[in-house]
DNA sequence: GTCTATACTAGGATAGAC
DNA sequence: GTCTATCCTAGTATAGAC
């Protein structure tokens, strides 16, 4: 009569912990109420995830896992346009923000709760970000652009406006204004230099 | 020998305590800790401030005070220019990112530590961020821009991405880059419309 | 043997009384 | 300024159903 093992549990588990920590914050949902929430035991919480910030810490991967996602939809949609795979992912980044539930990163979000330079979720938010740069960095230097870094950074800038601010407000205008402006600085960037006409270097 | 009523004691309280949310987090610091590091009595700070949640919306409106002051810096440094008063007030902003222990924005900051949308905090932030858009919104009309909407978001955009972005992975080099984008963006989006040369609204 | 559910510990939180 | 009341937390251990 040996119950079976659930094999599902660890993802039961994770679906609601990840559901609870978006909407009302990591710090502000206990452990009882995920327990609650999923129907299972503390055992087997404690079993799958060894403390609440393992837990958290599978939340993240979560979203990071997310991220590469939007990747490679941006790298199917333009193999052989990098320019145009950055502006996919902004797009792709705007239209996740456009939910209705929508609040903000939630990478950004644990790092707001957990401002210790030495947390390991705070880490671990940190090299994703830096990750992030480099993988946006790649990318640009794949494109025409003068200077890769700086529209890397530019794209870095937008997609983290969209993120606070859309979760802020709720993106009804921004997200628009956002793809466009997006879209604007990669064709500035990667333009060819034609000379007298209005450059964005002449300031 | 009665002791002094102490009319500093609520200013002490606040930049104790400013202090510590800011490093730490709003959630993560018991009051206990403020007392500690102010050196009064609990029943001070409860005279002072009826609760902690009131004692974060004090500190809450010391950082809206701080955006009050970069714009009427802007105001000063160019009276007749609003154009020139957008990119100063980006300008600010990544000054005030480009410290040491910056840690992003002290309101949105609380927003994701209260995620709840009926918490008086969380509106607090979202008004907060709401009047703000609207003061970039009035300062982008009074300038050549043909969008003036757009353009508001867009430095809205750029605030909000200097701050998440500086706050997790440091000001090194996001910050030139979103003063240069910023400008190149009120360049482009108060540029008289000259004919047959591209124009961003090509696409 | 594995599950759910509960009891328990030790600590920290806000808040208020004195 | 200290002391108390009440509650909630993470985490562990135990009890009982299947």
């Amino acid at each position: 009569m040996a119950r079976k093992p659930d094999p599902g549990a660890r993802e039961r588990i994770l679906a609601a912990a990840s559901r609870l920590f978006f909407a009302h914050g990591v710090r502000a949902v206990g452990l009882q109420q995920i327990i609650d929430a999923c129907g299972c035991g503390k055992n087997v919480l404690y079993r799958e995830f060894g403390s609440k910030d393992a837990l958290v810490a599978a939340y993240l991967e979560r979203f990071a896992r997310d991220w590469q996602i939007v990747l490679e939809e941006a790298t199917e949609a333009a193999p052989q346009d990098p320019a145009r795979q950055l502006a996919v992912i902004v797009e792709r980044v705007a239209a996740r923000a456009g939910g209705n539930g929508f609040r903000g990163c939630a990478l950004s979000n644990v790092h707001a709760e957990f401002p210790d330079l030495d947390h390991p979720l705070h880490r671990y938010v940190v090299d994703h970000y830096a990750a992030r740069l480099a993988t946006l960095r790649d990318i640009a230097r794949r494109t025409a652009a003068r200077d890769p870094d700086a529209l890397a950074r530019r794209i870095s800038l937008i997609i983290d406006g969209i993120n606070t601010n859309a979760g802020i407000l709720g993106g009804d205008g921004s997200l628009t204004a956002a793809v466009a402006f997006a879209r604007e600085a990669i064709t500035v960037a990667t333009a060819p230099p034609q000379g007298a006409e209005g450059s964005p270097a002449s300031r």
